[in-house]
DNA sequence: TATTGTTATACTCTATAACTATA
DNA sequence: TATAGTTATAGAGTATAACAATA
């Protein structure tokens, strides 16, 4: 396999990514099950997960989830329904709508996060300590300067 | 050990785990966009994937896609009206049918997986070499062995 | 005119429950 | 009775297009 190694390009490529794509479905598998069992979805779990620090409008918000604004608007009439986020007026420009956070929201999210523990830490479970920080710093080098607290 | 390592627990875990999210989202992004451009979802590049060396009973399907046996009903009736797999009658037990790709599914699944080169060139871009095979053995060692080829 | 957000509509994906056919 | 698969139904999530209110 040195010949293999000396041009290793594609070969290499492919296994690295096919290993992120097995650990990508692994996560949100986990993730989604872990939402699940607090009657929540993926995106609702993203959402609530985005409000804890932030007062969004409804594009922002779309835009960070990468989603249209009708799509966002029926996302979050199902959580104000729920009582999870409520739609307060935006202060200057008035078209807009600022989306925040409720109380129980905010224990849902709490909780869901503190069941993700667990599971959390099953998966990193093979690993030794050693090797959870060397996969920390490969996964930052490969996702780069997070985005959101920018925008 | 050092005093270091110890410790070093939840601080070490919540930060892998939190980048493992970040880059699940990102490589599930990739994959979405992707099929997207193909006409696929997700779970349709997921199912063909699959259906390239195996011809499943619609139960085992349900099992690799982790889904119920009615959910992977529908998604074979869309995917056969739309040409991409055919249902054949099963040998033995004449209550199963087996999944089948079909060669329109097979261009289908090839032509994205081609597609499906580039990005994944790009995302794995700010790694060396040796970081793409240090990221690939810890994400192996993360997961385990691979659990289709047995059942 | 342009932008922000909602509504109307349609499709995919998913689940639960009831059903048919075979074992 | 038990299993394999489908159908009926419902709801979440998503998108496109048309619309209202504000800028």
């Amino acid at each position: 396999m040195t010949s293999d190694e000396s041009s290793d390009g594609p070969a290499t490529d492919r296994a690295a990514f096919d290993a992120l794509v097995e650990a990508s479905f692994a996560v949100q598998g986990l993730l989604g099950r872990t939402a699940d069992r607090h009657r929540l979805s993926l995106t609702q779990l993203r959402l609530l997960g985005i409000l804890r620090d932030r007062e969004p409008t409804m594009l922002d918000l779309a835009r960070h989830l990468q989603l249209e604004k009708s799509s966002a608007s029926g996302l979050i009439d199902r959580a104000e329904q729920r009582g999870l986020v409520i739609r307060k007026p935006g202060a200057q420009d008035r078209r807009t709508i600022r989306v925040a956070i409720t109380p129980d929201g905010r224990k849902l999210i709490r909780r869901t996060e503190r069941a993700l523990a667990q599971p959390a830490a099953e998966l990193l479970a093979p690993l030794t300590p050693r090797q959870r920080r060397q996969l920390t710093g490969l996964l930052r080098d490969l996702l780069g300067p997070d985005p959101l607290p920018s925008s």
